[in-house]
RNA sequence: GCCCUGAUAGUGUAGCGGCCUAUCAUGAAGCCCUGUCGAGGCUUCGACCCGGAUUCGAAUUCCGGUCAGGGCGCCA
């Protein structure tokens, strides 16, 4: 290798020595005689400079020249030459290495750039082209900081909690990416076998299933950075294929596990930012998340709960709470207080703001929101006259209302309300400027349901997985599971269980959710007869890795934390897959293309 | 499958039915310039997603489509 340093590395201390810099042409100002060339690596940026009047002896000027001629931006060139202090005044601040700069003894061109489609620099106003250029040609948006930034803290987050794991005793395994199609969950990416015509292998959901017979298999300590994958429609934060940090453990409860995990976070903040995390993590149980704040991964960085008032108004001959209450619904109201409101002695949310806020209620499906404010005389509102002086007073109390506080009242069908509420403490949230972007909160939503029942067709089904142990009996009417999520910031990062290790109850749970005997046997009885021979008790977590590194890098999608992502349709726009593929590949795998495409309508007449 | 938003030079954008032979920036090509750092100056090049409708006249309005992003459904 001849390169001697990279461009993020010279400082005061290298001046006079002779250097060898490869790298590619970021930007290049030409003075008419002197000439500055931008050099950008992975690490960072390097002034080369070529003055046709300050040459050294031995360098052949003509020959420099005219090889800078050829430097095309984003060209990879090579560049010998003398560290040297940069004249006084003339230093970058803002660049690690603005103090030096390289005067150009030879310099050659090892491949030449096309123009580059955009612009690659560091945008101080960035004006970033949009994101199918980007990943159309993802190598050069590779070569941002932005992006080197994003795969390194990325590299660094999974390198710190190997270590760590490693230390703990875990062993990193391997489990098949061909793997057996199961019924339930997402839909499979399913891949044909040649070998047997007209049968597939399923791409893995997640290694679920092995991790257990690892556990099985006395490995006692797994872990595995996972590529799982699921043919479902893409979001923000959800792509085909992703990854997780995946792990499971023998002879464990759940608390182990959290104290597993609560460690390996300490440890990856303390490396990552030398800080020291605080742990144990706050436990919120599910009921709680979702009766306070209407969701199962509420952010717990500020308050502003749904305090649940039905009881205190269901005697009020107000209609439309009536009209509710009569439906079996339920009301809620939240405290805006003023502290959260008032901006340099501005009431944040006016007269408007509030219809805008009944707007975006409505949109979510309720009929609408009533509200108050406490005055220094009481509540007020054009609604206060439905409400005996006791009830305002113990919706006060109960509420916590203080003068100048702003009460938002949501009536509906429960689920909804709930639903609504938790949307609308998230927005106000946002639009009061409650959370600290650098505040990183982790909690534990614990005490989940064993099953949830889909409202619409009363069909149950499993809260968390199917192999998640039950704490309760299971013929009571909320059975509950031993699972247990992740949150940070209102996100989830992943969920644990401790996992059912006896083969009947597995069964029963599999009998619960509706899976006839015969498809339990041909779907999973390899693993039922596995749990047969002293599966140990065992349990584990996955966290969303995309995810994490997303959140903790404040990218909007998980996109811009993995290399080559797919676009929205699940697209490679750098490689063009998915594409159709030659009929006598198809023909070997016995294949025939029934899309719409692909038939042949005089085939069919 | 559904809802929302958007689409103008290579890139990012402005654009009121006639001032559009379409703005600005950046880029590319060429020239000038000896201390810049997203250098600067000058010249040139380069675009209205597709189809239909309304209209004397459409980048602009309407309808249909395509593409992209966000969301719902889906994601045990």
């Amino acid at each position: 290798m001849r390169r001697t340093h990279n461009c993020g590395e010279l400082r005061q201390a290298d001046i006079g020595k002779k250097v060898c810099m490869q790298g590619w042409v970021r930007f290049s100002r030409d003075h008419g005689g002197v000439e500055f060339i931008d050099l950008a690596d992975a690490y960072g940026i390097t002034q080369l400079v070529f003055d046709p009047e300050d040459i050294t002896s031995g360098a052949d000027k003509n020959s420099i020249s005219e090889s800078l001629r050829s430097f095309t931006r984003e060209s990879a060139v090579s560049v010998d030459g003398i560290v040297r202090k940069r004249i006084e005044g003339t230093e970058d601040p803002k660049n690690r290495t603005g103090e030096v700069e390289v005067l150009i003894t030879k310099a050659e061109v090892l491949n030449r750039s096309k123009a580059p489609p955009f612009e690659l620099g560091d945008q101080k106003e960035g004006v970033l082209p949009g994101e199918e250029i980007r990943l159309r040609y993802r190598y050069l948006d590779l070569r941002r900081t932005e992006m080197i930034e994003a795969l390194r803290f990325r590299h660094r987050f999974i390198s710190a909690a190997r270590e760590y794991l490693d230390k703990n005793g875990f062993v990193e395994v391997e489990t098949p990416m061909l793997t057996k199609s199961t019924p339930e969950g997402a839909r499979d990416f399913i891949v044909p076998s040649r070998v047997h015509p007209g049968t597939f292998y399923a791409l893995p959901q997640s290694p679920q299933l092995f991790k257990q017979m690892l556990m099985m298999g006395s490995m006692d300590r797994y872990y595995q950075v996972a590529r799982c994958f699921r043919d479902e429609d893409s979001r923000a934060d959800r792509q085909p294929e992703f990854t997780q940090l995946d792990m499971e453990m023998s002879f464990v409860d759940m608390k182990d596990i959290q104290e597993m995990i609560e460690g390996l976070v300490v440890h990856i903040w303390k490396k990552i930012y030398n800080k020291k995390l605080k742990a144990p993590f706050r436990r919120i149980s599910f009921d709680e998340a979702m009766n306070k704040y209407g969701s199962d991964k509420p952010d717990l960085r500020y308050g502003l709960p749904m305090v649940h008032i039905t009881d205190i108004v269901k005697n009020a001959p107000y209609e439309i709470f009536q009209n509710v209450l009569s439906k079996g619904g339920a009301i809620v109201g939240l405290n805006v207080t003023s502290d959260l409101r008032m901006k340099d002695g501005e009431d944040s949310i006016g007269r408007n703001e509030i219809d805008r806020l009944i707007h975006f209620v409505k949109k979510s499906g309720l009929g609408g929101m009533t509200w108050m404010r406490a005055t220094k005389d009481g509540l007020d509102s054009n609604i206060v006259k439905y409400f005996t002086p006791d009830v305002l007073s113990e919706l006060k109390k109960e509420m916590d209302v203080k003068e100048g506080d702003l009460l938002l009242l949501l009536a509906g069908p429960k689920r909804n309300v709930l639903e609504t509420g938790g949307l609308l403490r998230k927005k106000l949230a946002e639009d009061l400027g409650l959370t600290d972007p650098d505040d990183f909160l982790f909690a534990w939503l614990v005490d989940c349901p064993m099953f949830e029942t889909d409202p619409a067709s009363g069909k149950k089904d499993a809260f968390h997985h199917p192999f998640v142990m039950p704490t309760t009996p299971l013929d009571i009417e909320n059975v509950g599971g031993a699972s247990f999520d992740l949150i940070l910031n209102g996100s989830e990062l992943g969920s644990g269980s401790q996992r059912i290790h006896d083969p009947e109850v597995q069964r029963k749970i599999f009998k619960m959710l509706g899976l006839s005997d015969q498809k339990i046997e041909t779907d999973f009885g390899f693993f039922l007869e596995a749990l047969g021979y002293g599966a140990p008790p065992h349990g584990g977590i996955a966290l969303g890795l995309d995810r994490v590194i997303s959140i903790l890098l404040h990218r909007e999608t998980i996109r811009d934390v993995i290399a080559f992502p797919k676009n929205k349709k699940g697209q490679s726009l750098l490689d063009g897959s998915p594409q159709k593929v030659d009929d006598e590949k198809l023909e070997e795998l016995q294949i025939l293309s029934i899309a719409i495409d692909d038939i042949n309508i005089e085939d069919i007449e």
